[in-house]
DNA sequence: GGGTATTTGTCCGTATGTATG
DNA sequence: TCATACATACGGACAAATACC
């Protein structure tokens, strides 16, 4: 520890040493240097405080004279334990005490992870192994837009997952969906004062807009997605979605919905951004290319690896179309990109030599073994006290639930149990049925029997 | 040994240096002190006999002249030595590998580089793969805040470098400066409608406010920083400054003008964004904390690292006043954390095995060094044609040319002769004179000389 | 586990400003 | 004004302890 913020004061009458051997002496007296601390080292100081090593050793004897230090030879300087120190006991030695817990949660169906023992940990660290190895790259800035490498196989990847056309200049590289959407709302700024979005949107972008001051629209929805009437009366020229995976219900946008909001973007002049959350990972029926491989130019295109990879990687894009584009290059310089540069190299090497396609693979097998099991065992568990509402889904199963219970009562009555569940917005039990959302993802498939066992008991038995 | 037997009289006319001197010299004649015998320390002496150095000092030195002693400097004084011949070996130069060389530009002093020769990335390396050997680390999300541990880190690291007073509670992790100001503009959003700058600012911090609707005012400046009748007169209340290394200049706000700023924001309620940039790297002068360890609730600490560590490590910090850190805790989970978890975690550890500080003094010592270089390279070049402005600066020179030409001008032709520089804005040809920066920290030790060579040839001969 | 580079307390001579007669 | 004496501060050299590889 360095103590430049020793503030000495050259022009006062008291001489330097002085000054330090004070500003220490109150410092342990106040107790925030503790017995048996060391002191920064003579020359450490010295040159932090830009002082000659013999002004900080006459501080340090002058201590140390009055007990309160002691020098160990070629050691350092430590803290002596004071007078009140020795009369009192000695205290016991910190505990942590950690708020225990009272249920700990066994079987996580939160959505925000993921299960760890399917992922090829292995292949991921050799990789970044690998681009630590050249020097040249850890040694410099990356560029603005996002590394080179990356972009070009980001092209070429969303093409063929996705469908996405989009040349690698057209990608924007950045640390998740939130800082690319920033740079977006600034490019927008100007011209677009609201956003619509589906009611209840997804926060991590109402946020963005929000601080962006663009004003956000909850437009009503029906099964197919945001309702038109409602977004063409609404008179905004802005729409969030994601088609892909639409927050709460974890459907998607069909077909004909998707052409009828692209002929209202070209009709009306507005931007729609597309979130393509999970949209690769559709796995029991066809998967929908994205709505930017229609072709419109009004579609700005977001996508993100939190799921598909591992969650701790935070590497977005986004691909603007040719107007935007042009806007974004020329502020292009104020942006510092925010993704890790070696993680872009990383997962551009990552991407190149297949390995984000093997295990795209391998994650809708999984997932999708995993999401008949669970719906078995629910099925099997409660029989016709429940509904699996759709059983096409992606990460994620919607319950409706017998009870006279709320939503997040009996999530609580979960929770107790070791179960954590998400309740259902605006699903109040009206009907004598509660909604609650399980995502699976970071559950392994030994542990989803017995989590729905657990659940059980804890509705029925707790 | 004491040498109490030395016995002099305080209250006689003689001078004491002559007691001592008239008994030292007749010890050696009488042969008390023989041939080659080591005198005691002017320290240990003036301590034993209570008095002062000089004292002892002035009696040894009658003695030297007299040839009876002999000092040998920094060992000792002795009795009628044999005349060793203090041949110290030099120790050869060390030479430094030259960095690649670029197309055209041979010499860059743009100053978004960092000298990769001198950076330690063996040990960064190795943080960084300990994390990745630690399954359980990167098959998780990161926290929305930032990893707890690197917070903690910050907290001592920050207090003790800066001086900055922040709990882990109150730092806030993100990939670089912008994003933090994303968030932060979120915060203050609603209350505040114009952010003054000096002018000109920092463009990435600029585009971030505009982008959130915030409107940016440059306000005049003097050497002290901002004017502080303009920034009254302005009636903005919020303040974005660099106090550490102003923008174009490089210099550092003064403490009295720190005083003036902090009074201004408590009177008027309003905020200060203290932009810690290269806050850590002052180092022919005593550094100046931060603003914020003078102790205010209205300052925003920002700190980053891209010219301490690795320019590729994109992890930056901000400290949330008590005010503010309500406000954001409200809605911290609406915003994912955009630095890498892995390299969090890297830096966490770096900091606090202390590698972080060693490196900082490293550097220190090393840009002082080519601060001076690069200095007197320039004086002997050109002389009396160029002045240089500011010699305690941090990582650029800035120099006014006597020129017919612009500034502008002038920086093509060093481009066109493989030397990059920056024209410093505002500083159009007026009176002869063009001031241009060079920024040095990308630039080898052993590259400064023939970059200056090569300088002098495109002003002068090409 | 052993050799090496760095860090560390310690000590060195020296320089400066000031008070006193 | 000058010699004397002091307090303060500087920067470097040394050898032991330590950390690193």
């Amino acid at each position: 520890m360095t103590y430049d913020y020793l503030k000495l004061d050259y022009n006062s009458d008291t001489p330097l040493y002085q000054q330090l051997y004070l500003t220490i002496k109150s410092a342990i007296e106040k107790g925030h240097l503790k017995k048996g601390d060391k002191l920064p080292s003579i020359r450490k100081l010295a040159e932090d405080l830009k002082l000659s090593c013999t002004t900080i050793e006459t501080s340090y004897q002058q201590l140390c004279v009055e007990g309160y230090l002691v020098s160990k030879p070629k050691r350092g300087y430590f803290v002596l334990p004071n007078v009140e120190d020795d009369t009192k006991p000695q205290k016991p030695p910190k505990f942590e005490i950690k708020a225990k817990v009272n249920n700990k949660i066994l079987y996580n169906f939160g959505s925000d992870c993921v299960d760890s023992e399917n992922i090829d940990i292995k292949v991921w660290r050799r990789h970044i192994r690998d681009i630590l190895n050249r020097q040249e790259i850890i040694a410099s800035y990356g560029k603005h837009q996002g590394e080179p490498e990356l972009r070009k196989a980001l092209s070429e990847y969303s093409y063929g997952v996705r469908g996405v056309v989009a040349s690698p200049e057209q990608i924007v590289i950045g640390a998740g969906t939130q800082p690319l959407l920033s740079i977006l709302c600034g490019l927008l700024n100007s011209d677009f004062n609201y956003a619509a979005m589906e009611m209840p949107g997804f926060l991590q972008a109402e946020q963005v807009f929000s601080d962006c001051k663009i004003k956000v629209l909850h437009l009503p929805y029906d099964e197919c997605g945001i309702r038109m009437d409602a977004l063409k009366e609404s008179e905004t020229k802005l729409l969030f979605i994601s088609p892909s995976n639409r927050i709460q219900t974890g459907l998607s946008v069909p077909m004909n919905r998707r052409f009828e909001l692209i002929k209202w973007a070209e009709e009306n002049n507005s931007i729609i951004i597309e979130d393509d959350y999970n949209g690769e990972l559709r796995y029991k029926a066809r998967p929908i290319p994205a709505m930017q491989s229609m072709g419109s130019e009004h579609i700005v295109y977001i996508g993100s690896f939190s799921k598909l990879l591992l969650p701790s990687v935070r590497v977005g894009y986004m691909v603007l179309p040719p107007k935007l584009l042009g806007k974004y290059l020329k502020h292009a310089k104020h942006y510092n990109q925010t993704a890790s540069k070696i993680e872009q190299l990383a997962l551009s090497d990552y991407i190149k030599s297949g390995q984000l396609e093997r295990q795209l693979r391998r994650l809708r097998k999984l997932y999708s073994a995993k999401s008949s099991l669970l719906i078995q065992s629910l099925k099997d568990a409660f029989g016709k006290n429940i509904e699996i509402l759709l059983e096409e889904t992606l990460l994620s199963v919607i319950l409706t639930v017998k009870t006279n219970y709320s939503s997040s009562q009996i999530c609580d009555m979960a929770e107790k149990n070791g179960v954590k569940i998400m309740p259902v917005k605006n699903s109040d039990n009206i009907d004598g049925t509660a909604k609650v959302m399980l995502g699976f993802a970071g559950i392994p498939v030994c542990d989803i029997k017995p989590a729905v066992e657990r659940l059980k008991k804890a509705w029925y038995f707790g």
